[in-house]
DNA sequence: ATAAGTGCAAAGGATTTGCGATGGG
DNA sequence: CCCATCGCAAATCCTTTGCACTTAT
C-alpha cells in the first residue's frame, strides 16, 4: 500500500490497522468494483486475517472517508470501486447476464454537461450535488447474439 | 387500472389476476418509486389482501416485462418506479438523510448526450444500451444547513 | 493506559423458495 | 379441468450488532 493513506487515515483520526491496510491495498491491486464478499476473498487468498465483519466495517467507513463509493448493479449486493479511479467512469451492465463494463468518460462535453445540471439542481431544488453516477442497461455484446 | 394492461399481460402469456391488477394500480395512483413493503402496505390501507412473496414475485415479473424498473437509493432496500414515467427524471440522494428528490430532465440537451454515449458505447463495447439511470449525490436543502 | 478496532457468533432485515391450495383461461 | 399463480411459513442471503479480547497510539 503506498505510504499515502497513512496520512489519508491520520486526517480522519482513524487508526491504521493491519486489516485496512489490506482491505486498501485489495482495492489498489484489483483495481476494479468488488462486493463485501469479494474483498473477502481475496484477503484468505492472500493469507490475511481479517473478519468479514471487519471487512463490512471497514468498507462503510471509507465510504465515508470519501475512499471508496458504493455501486449497484442489481445483484442484491453492494459493490464498492476506489473513488479517484481517474477519470470519472460509468458502468455498462447487461440485463441478461448481469455482466458489468467499466466504461471511460468520452471527454470534455461530459464535464460540461453535468456541470450545467448540478447549476440548475441548486437552483431548482437547492440540492447541492458532490458526485454522481450513471449506469446504462442493455445487452453486451455476447447476449446479443442469443435472446 | 387502465384496461390496457389487460392487453400487455395476454401478450406475454401472463394471467391477469386481482394481486397484479392490485399492484399495478398502486403504482399508478402514487406516482412515485416504492419499496416491495411499501407496495405491500398500500396495499394492506386498500384491503387488498396479497401477501408479500405475491408483492416479490409479480415486482420481479413487472420489471422483466419492462413494466417497472429497480431504482437503487442505498437504503438496502430494492425500489420500483413505473417504466414510462414521462419524461425521463433523474434521483437526487441526500447523503445525510436519505431523502430522495425526482428530478425532471433538463432538456434536448440531454437526449443528444446520451444518443451519442450510446452510440460510442456500441462500436466501443459492442453493447446495445436499452436505458440509463442518473443519480447524483449530495445534501438536500434542509441538511445543507446542519452539518 | 485506554479507547478504537477486531473476531466470532448471533441477530436482523430483505428477498426467495417450497408446497399445498386456489382460480383464471 | 389444469397449470399458472397465490398465501404462508420456512429458508436463504447479505449485512449489522453485541460483547469480550486485542492493539495502535
Amino acid at each position: 500500500m503506498q505510504e499515502g493513506w497513512r496520512e489519508v487515515f491520520r486526517s480522519f483520526n482513524k487508526r491504521v490497522t493491519p486489516s485496512r491496510y489490506a482491505i486498501v491495498e485489495v482495492f489498489e491491486e484489483k483495481k476494479k468494483h468488488l462486493s463485501a464478499e469479494e474483498v473477502y476473498e481475496c484477503l484468505r487468498a492472500k493469507k490475511k486475517k481479517v473478519g468479514i465483519a471487519t471487512v463490512y466495517r471497514n468498507l462503510d467507513l471509507f465510504q465515508r472517508m470519501g475512499i471508496l463509493r458504493k455501486v449497484h448493479f442489481g445483484d442484491g449486493k453492494e459493490h464498492y470501486e476506489m473513488v479517484p479511479q481517474t477519470p470519472q467512469h460509468h458502468h455498462l451492465i447487461c440485463k441478461r447476464c448481469g455482466k458489468v463494463i467499466d466504461c471511460e468518460n468520452t471527454g470534455r462535453e461530459e464535464g460540461e454537461f453535468f456541470a450545467h445540471l448540478k447549476d440548475d439542481f441548486a437552483k431548482r431544488y437547492r440540492f447541492s450535488v458532490e458526485s454522481y453516477h450513471v449506469y446504462f442497461y442493455g445487452l453486451c455484446a455476447y447476449c446479443q447474439n442469443k435472446s
